[in-house]
DNA sequence: GCCGATAGTTAGGGTATCCTAATAAGGAGC
DNA sequence: GCTCCTTATTAGGATACCCTAACTATCGGC
């Protein structure tokens, strides 16, 4: 019985993320994520309710069932392991393994994944910096705020970057702006403007937009 | 315009290796190796002449165009540089790696596919012991006889196992008939009898059958 | 030179996924 | 309280596969 179709699956991770995000899923928001049209949305939603993989629509907007839950929560960790293992061992930039690892997490089998896992040293987070979730489905989930958030003078260490585009990761990155690099906020433009980081000794200003997508364990 | 499907795939990979066979490819046969109806492979055939990818129909069976070729050959070495992969990196047994590989050889990029050859060290053969393609598309093709045809006396290196079965895998690695071990043909049975064959100082009687998916270098 | 076996194709359906266009249902502003 | 905007769903259709059943065509044997 258990269907997992290739569809199935990029629903139930894209589901995973989106309920961990502050707002109530939408099916529109699933549109965006998946980018297929709303309608296909509704349809496939049908499908893995009676799949007993979502909730029957309530108040909250749509969620995933436990059981959802947990297959979101491998193929997330399938995800990011892939990608741990495109920069660690093949060595391809952390910018291009996103989509690569797109692929990847619909063919790993339960053994291949707990080999690549211990081959990798069960690595805590992606490349991104974003945490690998358990084997059995558990996620530690951390404290991080965007750096847009952020008062002036107030500093801390990048977290994970909340953004999969190999640009904006190109950018990031020639600005030295990684995983586990201190960051400090020296003066913040008002209305919307532009925010001021200084990083390893250099400094640089941001766009709101591109601070927002920097999250920062303080 | 590049419409290649998860479908379209295995129908050239199938066709690459079958065409390397001794008979003219048929319908059936490609039916047979892919688990499908033969109406499913005339109409998929339908759609690859349309994209350029087989044949007009003709005289000798079914055939890929040089495209075809090049697609179906850069398949197979995606499916071999995953098995061997799969055995090298992860320690998985060689008998279980062939249906992982299946999977794998699907969501390879061509990028993925070169620093992992370059990472397993441009492997030549497969851990059955085929020749792995070249990323060009070219396969050196090798002199090789089944133990069946052996003759009393004869002897050899074993080159690869022509067949993907787990159960047939394990019961051969249990015999260690494995690639690059030596071989001895000390009597052959009548009537399609067994075959008596010494490896490692040990003497095995072998079916016919089971001899004839054991190619042998002399 | 017809007859049955075999191989291939045509016809007619089915499922999973996608789409656009049209409709329904909810809430925000006047 | 009505109107409009947004969101979700329904309706209708497309595509890439798969299937079974029925037909055609070819080929060896007598």
């Amino acid at each position: 019985m258990s269907n997992r179709t290739h569809g199935i699956e990029e629903y139930l991770e894209a589901l995973f993320k989106l309920e961990r995000g502050d707002e109530p899923v939408t099916v529109k928001h699933l549109a965006e994520e998946l980018g297929v049209a709303p309608p296909s949305v509704s349809e496939m939603l049908g499908r893995m309710r009676a799949a007993g993989l979502v909730e029957a629509p309530g108040e909250a907007g749509v969620k995933l069932t436990p059981e959802g839950e947990l297959e979101g929560a491998r193929l997330v960790r399938r995800h990011r392991l892939s990608e741990r293992f495109l920069v660690d061992y093949l060595g391809m930039p952390w910018d291009e393994v996103h989509d690569e690892a797109c692929k990847f997490e619909h063919v790993l089998s339960p053994e291949v994944e707990a080999r690549l896992a211990e081959q990798l040293g069960d690595p805590r987070t992606c490349p991104h910096g974003h945490a690998i979730p358990q084997a059995d489905g558990s996620l530690a989930e951390e404290e991080l705020k965007p750096l847009s958030s952020f008062a002036v003078g107030e500093s801390g260490v990048i977290g994970c970057i909340a953004e999969e585009s190999g640009d904006f990761l190109r950018y990031l990155a020639s600005l030295g702006l990684l995983p586990d690099t201190p960051v400090e906020v020296e003066s913040v433009a008002p209305f919307g403007g532009p925010v001021l980081v200084r990083v390893a000794g250099s400094q640089y200003a941001l766009g709101r937009e591109v601070a927002g997508k920097i999250l920062v364990r303080t």
